[in-house]
Parts: structure tokens; C-alpha cells; sequence
DNA sequence: TTGTAGGCGTTATCAA
DNA sequence: TTGATAACGCCTACAA
């Protein structure tokens, strides 16, 4: 396993430098600078000779340099965890293209836990990175502090807030209790969360559904640890039931479980949703709509919060946190009483 | 819409460089700087005292001068055609493996065609980049061209080549026959193939299907133009099956085209799969096993795919291609005879 | 409006 | 093995 590239460097011929350009033009490299560089006073004549030469050479400005004068290179780090679930990668989407509109270039980092987040902040920081951009619920603080000590910004999405980090996060309390609404304004009476583990979001979501429950005289609803894939939701509903009581609607902390959950049902219990079951999930992933599930679920505005986290980074002062609303998105998983 | 970031560039405290390091170690910044580029003759007492230093200064070497002097960023940029389907993630998780296994950092590049990649890919020389990735097919002779005299080697899968690019491709020829073979074993009689759009691989595909037909003696198959989404899928299939002759076999051009057809016959049509309509996809995205499709499909190795990118990129001589094998997956939606 | 010159933080070369 | 010094290619005063 070779360390990294072994081609040579500038091997046929590499990219001309502005000393070339101004040699070309016979001018100054400062007024090639100039030239490239927006908001500059140059005559007309000499800035037409440049771009001519530029041309004829096919320059671009090495960002590097200016990078190191400035201080600032253009890059952001985002970090998502796994490419598993549609959310991270609907949100890569979205903020990819709300950095583009500002010309902001990204570098990409996927990992698993925010434990190797710390080394691989480390790393990413010898690149003078701009912000980091966190798809993932961060909860060490050592992450935080060290992207702090180094002057690097750091916005995470459903992330509880630790040290100076700033947050944008769905309203995921005020979700979980409009999801208790549906479900008990359709009639469920033995109710179920099927849970996810570590998450900022999913604990908010929780504590919603239980509180608006337990407001409208419900009784504590069953509680099924299933994890964040389809297969944990798969499995979280095989064992649930099979035990002695089984609910009648259901809560999945994202749409990934839910479906899971579905396909279980059917497939190994013979269950009808939302005949038998009826079921709530979250996020609305494209495959939530697909005709074989038609869940009823909540819409992350995923654009909204990519925007969010690239405002914050760009324009706010730091510790800033923003909500985001979300929608519920009535299908075919509940009985939908008229209003 | 703020052009870009507008924080004060290191305004608290940036980072420490090698010089300040090299005071508080009492030795020359040269010395400092080989202690942190490995493979360089330090002894051991001084290389300890500026472990020392650097570490109480939290010192991290700073790329970009070293990429100005040595030419190489150690920046692979990676290219993805859109996020919505998981073919594309999945790749971007492989080859983000096996880019950090090399310590190379990812630059990452989301486009709906090739034709904007003109622009993004001189935008992004201007970082020096040492690669690009392709997990998209590059058509134009523009971009492999411009790359090329920007001196910047470029892989693609599953793409035709253009110029001296290299690629890496799925062996989708011989997937093609070998789709028409579990049809025509299956016992279809009328089969009809579900077309992708503007695509190597899709035509490559194609080919090798309907070469195998042919040569078992089957009649030239109907021919849809699907595309390569959910939706889309769903939508041929109800044009198709609205039709004066309906088929009993479909070779779907990927997995998310196939289930949009299950989908919609078993909706729209109320038709059984495998019963009535038998259905072999490609890709064998992770839907593909979900109890509620169990589709038959091709899996591409994305590993070896990803892998292949790198090593390409890394190692090779220009102008070379690899092809990697892919494997059929039997599931429910084929009725499979005994062999 | 244009040119000159210094500096950003490394690596690379050459002496010591 | 170590240190001085010259690049790398740009931006930014400052001077003309």
C-alpha cells in the first residue's frame, strides 16, 4: 500500500505562473494580480492585453498562495456519518449546492464516530480550512475545543450544543409531539417508539411524543431500541412482536426504521398497515414515498438547514443556534381521521 | 447573498508555524520542518526537544507552502452525477476509504452533467488538485482535454474514454448477457428491456443483452426508455403496460428503474412479480434486498470499482483501463429453475 | 494606474 | 546531522 501519489509532480508541464502572464503582456506580475483580482482599478488596454496573454498561456491563479497570505482558502470540511442513510446524503446534496453559491469549495470527511473526528480535524486543519460543516450529532467537547483552539468555525446539524459550536437543528421536540397527535387522533391506543441510540435528535424527538402523550392521558408507550437502519428496524419489530402485547401504532425515529418495521409486519407477522399497525417516521427519504410504502412521516427541510449551517458559518457571530420547522407528510401508514 | 466568508481570517489566534516552533526547540526552522517530514535524518535527542515544542505550541505543519514548493496537494477531487441514487453514494463511501487509507483528502464535486464540469474542474485546478474521480461518465473531449494540459490525471467509471483518461468499468457487457440468460432460463417468452439515457455503461449493458438474446434465438425485445430513477421506472412501466402487448421478462438498466416497475405493476396493474412479470435489475443497492422487492439484480463491486480509481491514479501509467466483474444476485422477483 | 519589494510557511539545496 | 538561504506564486503596501 503505496503512501499516496507517485506520479511526477509537474511531469509534461504545469500550469503557468503570473510571472509568465506578465512576462507575456509585458507588464508587472502585481497587475496580472490585479487584474484577477475582482474590485482592482486597472486600465482597460492593460487588463485586455493580460486576459489575452492569460489566455493564450490558459492561467489560472494557484489558489495557494493567496490562500496563505489571506488566511483563508475557500474550503469547507463537511462531515457526515455514513453514507448509509438517504438524510446525510439528501443534506450533503443541499449544502454542496448552498456552498457553490458562494464559491466555497468542499472537503469531504466521512467517519463513524466523532471519536476519529479529533485526528481527523487535526489533519484537515493543515489545510487552513475555513469551517467544518457537521452532518453528525457531535457530543465530545475535545472535538469542539480543539477546532476552537485552532480559530476553526464548526456548525453541526441536530447537535446539542458544546462549546462555542453553533447548531441548526429540525424542531425535533415539537415532531414528536405532532407525531403523538396523529397517531392518537387516529384511534392507536397501545403505542410504541421504536427508539435510535446517541442522538441529540433522537432524544428530543422522544421526550415530544412522550410529553404530548402522556398531556392528552396516554398511557407511557413501549419503547423498542432499533438503532438507525432498515435492518435494526427489521429486527426491533420481529422481537417486539413477538412478545405478549403488541401496539397498534408506532413511532420510528427515522424513515429507514419505519420502513423496516413495515416490511416486518407484513412479511413475518402477515399484519396490515395501517389496518393492524399503523406507523409514523421521520425525515420523508424519497423511499418513503414510493408506492410499496406510502409512509406518513415528517419532512426535514434539508435545504433549509444546509442553507442554515452556511449562513451560520459565513455571516453569524459565533454561538448562534437556529430551528428549523418541519413538516408532517400525511400518506398511507395512518388512519387519517377528517379534521 | 455574502460572496463568501466573512469572518475575520485568524482572528483569535491562528496557528502556530515551524519558526515558532524552532525558537521555543532552539534549533533552525529547517530542522523543525524535517522532523515532520518523514524519512529525513534527525538525531534523536533533537528530534525529542522539537517533538516537545511543537507539541506545547499544538503545532500542525501547514499544507499549503508545502504544496506550493512540492507541486503536489495531496487533493483528489471527486465528481458525483447527483446524490439520488444510492449507486452514487455508495461509490463516494468506497472511494472515501480508500482515499484516506492513501492520506489523500477528498474535494468533493456534485454536477448533473459533464458540461458544467468545464468550468468546476478549472475552477479547482486552481487548488492544485493531484486527480480527479469521475463517478460519472465523462462524454466531452473538452474536459478529459482541458485536464490533460492542466496536467491533472483523471479516472472515470463506467465511461467511455475520451483523451488519455483512464477508466474503471463493470464488465456490463458480459452483465447484459448474463441478465438475458436468467430471463430466457426463466422461461420468459416476450422480454423487454428498460433503458437508461445518454450512458456508456447503459449501452455496454444493452448490447450484451441483446446479444444473448439473438443468440438464443429470442425475437429482438420491446425496447422502453425509462431513465434512471424511481419515478421514471414507474412511469414506463405504465406506459408499457398500458400497451397493446405486455411482457413477461424485464431487464431493468438499474435496481431503482426495476423497483419503480414493481411498483407500479403490482399498483397499477395489480400484476404478481415473479408471477406474472418477472424483473432482473442492476446495481444491487441496498433497497434491492428489502423484504418488501427482493429484487434480482447485478452487484456491482464498488470496492474494487473505488479501489481501482485510486490505484489507477496513483500507480499506473497513463491511458489504462480496468475492468471489474460483477455478480449476479438471485432473489425473489426471477423464478429460478433448478440447474 | 502601474511597478517594486517584502512576506506568507513550507521544502530543497548547499555548506558547514 | 544541522543551519543558512533561495525558491514556490501570489497579495499588499508603498512609491512612482
Amino acid at each position: 500500500m503505496s503512501r499516496a501519489l507517485s506520479n511526477p509532480p509537474g511531469a509534461a508541464r504545469a500550469q503557468p505562473s503570473s510571472t509568465e502572464v506578465a512576462r507575456l503582456a509585458g507588464v508587472s506580475q502585481s497587475t496580472v494580480s490585479r487584474v484577477f483580482s475582482a474590485g482592482a482599478a486597472v486600465s482597460p488596454a492593460v487588463r485586455d492585453r493580460v486576459m489575452k496573454a492569460a489566455e493564450a498561456l490558459n492561467y489560472r491563479p494557484n489558489a495557494l498562495p493567496a490562500i496563505l497570505q489571506t488566511g483563508r482558502s475557500g474550503i469547507i470540511a463537511v462531515v457526515v456519518g455514513g453514507f448509509y442513510n438517504p438524510f446525510f446524503t439528501e443534506f450533503l446534496r443541499c449544502v454542496t449546492a448552498a456552498l457553490r453559491e458562494r464559491r466555497l469549495e468542499i472537503m469531504l470527511v466521512d467517519t463513524a464516530s466523532d471519536d476519529n473526528l479529533n485526528d481527523i480535524v487535526g489533519e484537515l486543519s493543515r489545510y487552513r480550512i475555513d469551517g467544518v460543516i457537521s452532518a453528525m450529532a457531535i457530543h465530545s467537547t475535545r472535538v469542539a475545543k480543539k477546532l476552537e483552539s485552532a480559530g476553526i468555525p464548526i456548525v453541526a446539524v441536530n447537535s446539542k450544543r458544546v462549546g462555542g459550536m453553533r447548531t441548526v437543528s429540525t424542531d425535533n421536540r415539537a415532531a414528536g409531539g405532532a407525531a403523538a397527535d396523529v397517531l392518537v387522533d387516529a384511534g392507536c391506543r397501545d403505542i410504541a417508539y421504536f427508539a435510535g441510540r446517541d442522538s441529540q435528535a433522537q432524544a428530543e424527538r422522544e421526550r415530544g411524543f412522550l410529553k404530548r402523550l402522556s398531556d392528552r392521558g396516554m398511557p407511557e408507550p413501549q419503547r423498542a431500541l432499533a438503532g438507525f437502519t432498515y435492518e435494526e428496524g427489521y429486527a426491533a419489530a420481529v422481537e417486539c412482536f413477538s412478545g405478549r402485547s403488541r401496539p397498534d401504532g408506532i413511532f420510528c425515529v427515522n424513515d429507514l426504521v419505519a420502513i423496516g418495521v413495515m416490511d416486518a409486519l407484513r412479511k413475518e407477522f402477515g399484519l396490515d398497515v395501517p389496518g393492524d399497525v399503523q406507523i409514523v417516521g421521520f425525515d420523508d427519504i424519497p423511499m418513503a414515498g414510493w408506492r410499496g410504502y406510502e409512509l406518513t412521516t415528517f419532512h426535514q427541510d434539508m435545504d433549509a438547514l444546509a442553507r442554515g449551517c452556511v449562513d451560520l458559518l459565513a455571516d453569524a457571530p459565533a454561538d448562534t443556534r437556529t430551528t428549523v420547522p418541519c413538516r408532517l407528510v400525511v400518506r398511507e401508514t395512518t388512519r387519517n381521521r377528517a379534521r
